[in-house]
DNA sequence: GAAACAAACTTGTCTATACAAGTATAATTT
DNA sequence: AAATTATACTTGTATAGACAAGTTTGTTTC
């Protein structure tokens, strides 16, 4: 219908307006804002490439952009020569919920102990600045944490904070782990995503969490998002057979 | 190096040659198979765009395609300015989504094969009762069932089936995974959850998945529910060198 | 040798245009 | 009215060129 068709148009450019982002990423939040506010009803159709690329003023090419990251995303689906449309809600997303390690462990009736192996204010090296997505030379805070639960070491975490969103990091009471209140308070995290496998703890890595080098251990990288700044990069490592990671999708 | 980049570009021409896939799904495609094949490492540099035009003699728009989304899956690392790497670790299999294997290992542009070791018609014991939720003595299946990725063995599969809400579920082609298929359809997915560990293989498992005993497992206990009913429980092995879990949540 | 500056290289993004392939709609023929 | 054909619309993909922004390398100056 033109008159809708029309309304949509109308409505999603001035949805786009006045922001530093990339054209293509601008497009993505305006459609986005349209389904999430429920202007746009999943099965609906979106606004053609060529209609967008004229209510717009954009390039076709940046609009195709934006909707096929949309798609991939599973906002949208799409279907050559017929449209796109806006998805249905899948029924399960799975994820990790990021728990406060001493909470979970208090949780369990047990008591959690932390000690501050090093934490030390640097300039990221290149791997550690491409990690947190900053440049190279950003300054960052390192820190090696054990944590212990009822006096049992159960993980090593290595961390990598973004010294520009949390100053004060490194001014925390680790012991009392109140660092991790301290980044949820200055970044409150939005968004993450976890890397998990089994691995070999190097000998050091043994030492410290008092377990013999054949002992198989779990492994979670994680990366930690403010927003659309990335916060925190950390490593944990945890013996396999103390430590166990529960995951829960649905309702 | 100029002499090594002209190699590197020269060797890659000639992989994406014959295909009628898109241009950008065989540069993809070419890429991945040097990273595999090993002839790039991790963190190496990868050809500039503008190297990849000239010697593959397509746009820059398409090379640029085929990067991001290689980028996207997280098998190549991009920093403005800097250049493309080769990232640190394979795509990861995306988990607390529970995907089709099969599907997962396409997606990283892979061969899937899946090689059913045993399945079995069979009464509930106590524990698996109590696993599924059932009474003792209910009918299950009982399938072990070892796939494949490019050849190489990446994950024991053992699964026990509700049999009253999946019946047919040993009449599916194993081979071609529609087992996975036949569960979504009679008993869709809306909950779950998993538990992970690390662990070492027994030495029949070792056997199984061709690594020897010291190698770190990462095991996935993972239960699933259509509505109220528990449908199946599986257990997953995967070697640690292998197998990575991948876990996102925010928007 | 160090610092400052310029040049070159690299990725990020955008525009315009074109053709391929798939589908829906409209027009024509029977 | 039904079938067939043509047209229009839609997404998929590709090319060429341009400018912005970030980084590295080379040159010049002190």
């Amino acid at each position: 219908m033109v008159d809708t068709a029309t309304s949509m148009m109308d409505s999603l450019s001035k949805t786009i307006e006045d922001s530093p982002a990339p054209i293509y990423a601008r497009v993505k939040q305006a459609i986005c804002h349209k389904i999430n506010s429920g202007e746009w009803q999943a099965d609906q159709r979106v606004p053609s490439e060529s209609e967008m690329v004229k209510a717009l003023s954009v390039s076709r090419m940046t609009v195709n952009r934006a909707l096929r990251e949309l798609t991939d995303e599973g906002v949208l689906v799409r279907q050559q020569g017929v449209g796109t449309f806006v998805a249905q809600k899948k029924a399960h997303s799975a994820l990790f919920e990021v728990h406060n390690i001493a909470d979970e462990i208090a949780a369990r009736g047990h008591t959690h102990k932390a000690q501050l192996i090093e934490i030390t204010r640097a300039k990221a090296n290149m791997e550690e600045a491409m990690n947190l997505g900053v440049r190279t030379n950003h300054s960052i805070f390192r820190a090696t944490i054990l944590h212990f639960e009822n006096e049992l070491p159960i993980q090593i975490e290595e961390r990598v904070v973004n010294a520009s969103l949390a100053p004060d990091y490194d001014k925390q009471d680790f012991q009392l782990n109140t660092a991790y209140d301290y980044l949820m308070k200055v970044a409150p995290m939005t968004e993450g995503e976890h890397l998990v496998e089994a691995v070999i703890a190097s000998p050091k890595e043994c030492e410290l969490l008092a377990i013999n080098a054949s002992e198989p251990c779990l492994q979670i990288k994680r990366r930690t998002w403010s927003k659309d700044k990335l916060v925190t990069t950390a490593r944990l490592l945890s013996p396999g057979s103390r430590f166990q990671l529960f995951g829960h999708f649905g309702r």
